[in-house]
DNA sequence: AACCGACTCAACCGCGGACGA
DNA sequence: ATCGTCCGCGGTTGAGTCGGT
């Protein structure tokens, strides 16, 4: 233990030891740390009602207030700022929490910004005093119904695999859905929306070059949050995220795609694949996926056929009922359908990939 | 009442990115 | 290009509380 690190009790008080920049300021700032007072919180709060956030490190020389910058930052963003809210996760929260970790893993600070009024820190006191109760009952991290996005196929939901989530995303090798999108390329004169730095992505070989990878396709999916007005969630996984929104865009622009009956699936899944599958959004992505020539080289000739022997695709909008249906249903599983969206079009391509290479 | 372990959650720490000099 | 500072993030700690014995 260095001199300086005294065992902290309330009210410790330590000498400055981040900014070092101004020796007057050190020689007589005495930082204190632990648990705040009334009296610090009023100040503090008054401080940003007059001056706003930022410039925590100013707090200090300010008002006289013995606390370091970053204390000051903590404290008003956890208790201090306006419509936080207090007490324990509600059962939607909760279960908004779980959707997100599956999602993101532990990026609490994106979280926190899909749960209005709750703070990094909460989120992941939850998570953690959640992930300690599962552990100790043997219950799988994840209920049934979620599952995590990334490595599904890889890794299993188990109780005692908390954090590889975290870190599944840099390191595995690119998936067939991987490559199909990274390979994707949409035709400039028939896609108004083209994204110069998606259709140029062709290399994944390295895993350096996938991680600029995804920056770019980040930006781009910021990109197109603004021109869709989509919710702030899909900014987890670029790809999906890209994909659905040009998928909700293309829906608008084509008939709904067909259902997937006579599709090669796990028959436990049909009633969860039934419920999602012809949303409007997915209807569209794999719409794009399944017209674009360079994708596959037969666009023509269609490779599903529904189990009433027609072909959907050839159908008008005479099934805008059923289509509006769908989309309330989509809606109403709009966390769900994220999740189904890669397994739906695993479980479309794969087959048809396959054939097609294997001839 | 006293003890003790489990639990919660506020607060701290170290690190890395952004930015300006 | 380098350095220093600020800020935000995720991981960790530990004081306080609760519940069981």
């Amino acid at each position: 233990m260095s001199p300086l690190q005294i065992p902290l009790g309330s009210g410790t008080v330590l000498p400055h030891a981040e900014s070092g920049d101004d020796d007057e300021l050190l020689e007589k700032s005495i930082l204190r740390k632990g648990p705040w007072t009334a009296e610090e919180d009023e100040i503090l709060a008054d401080y940003v009602r007059n001056n706003g956030t930022g410039n925590w490190n100013a707090v200090s020389k300010r008002t006289g207030l013995a606390r370091c910058g970053k204390s000051c930052r903590l404290r008003w963003s956890n208790h201090l700022k306006p419509d936080l809210k207090k007490g324990a996760f509600n059962a939607e929260e909760q279960r908004k929490v779980i959707q997100l970790h599956a999602l993101m893993g532990n990026k609490w600070a994106k979280m926190a910004q899909e749960l209005p009024g709750r703070t990094d820190n909460e989120i992941k006191n939850f998570w953690n005093t959640r992930t300690k109760k599962r552990k100790r009952a043997g219950l799988p991290l994840y209920p049934d119904d979620i599952k995590p996005l990334l490595n599904i196929d890889k890794k299993e939901n188990s109780a005692d695999d908390s954090t590889h989530q975290a870190n599944v995303s840099q390191n595995d090798s690119p998936t067939i859905l991987d490559s199909l999108f990274i390979d994707y390329k949409l035709g400039k004169e028939e896609h108004s929306s083209y994204i110069p730095s998606i259709l140029d992505i062709t290399d994944i070989n390295t895993s350096e070059q996938q991680d600029s990878d995804y920056k770019q396709l980040h930006q781009d999916s910021d990109m197109l949050h603004k021109s869709f007005n989509l919710p702030g969630i899909h900014s987890a996984y670029p790809k999906v995220d890209w994909a659905f929104s040009r998928g909700l865009f293309l829906a608008s622009e084509l008939p709904p795609f067909p259902s997937f009956d006579d599709i090669q699936r796990d028959d436990s899944q049909a009633e969860h694949y039934e419920s999602i599958i012809l949303s409007p959004s997915t209807s569209g992505l794999l719409k794009s996926v399944f017209y674009q020539p360079n994708i596959l080289e037969d666009s023509c000739n269609y490779p599903f056929e529904t189990q009433r022997g027609q072909n959907p695709a050839m159908k008008e909008n005479s099934n805008q009922k059923e289509l509006t249906r769908l989309d309330s249903c989509w809606l109403e599983n709009y966390d769900k359908d994220q999740y189904a969206l890669k397994d739906t079009l695993f479980a479309v391509i794969e087959p048809y990939v396959n054939r097609n290479t294997s001839s």
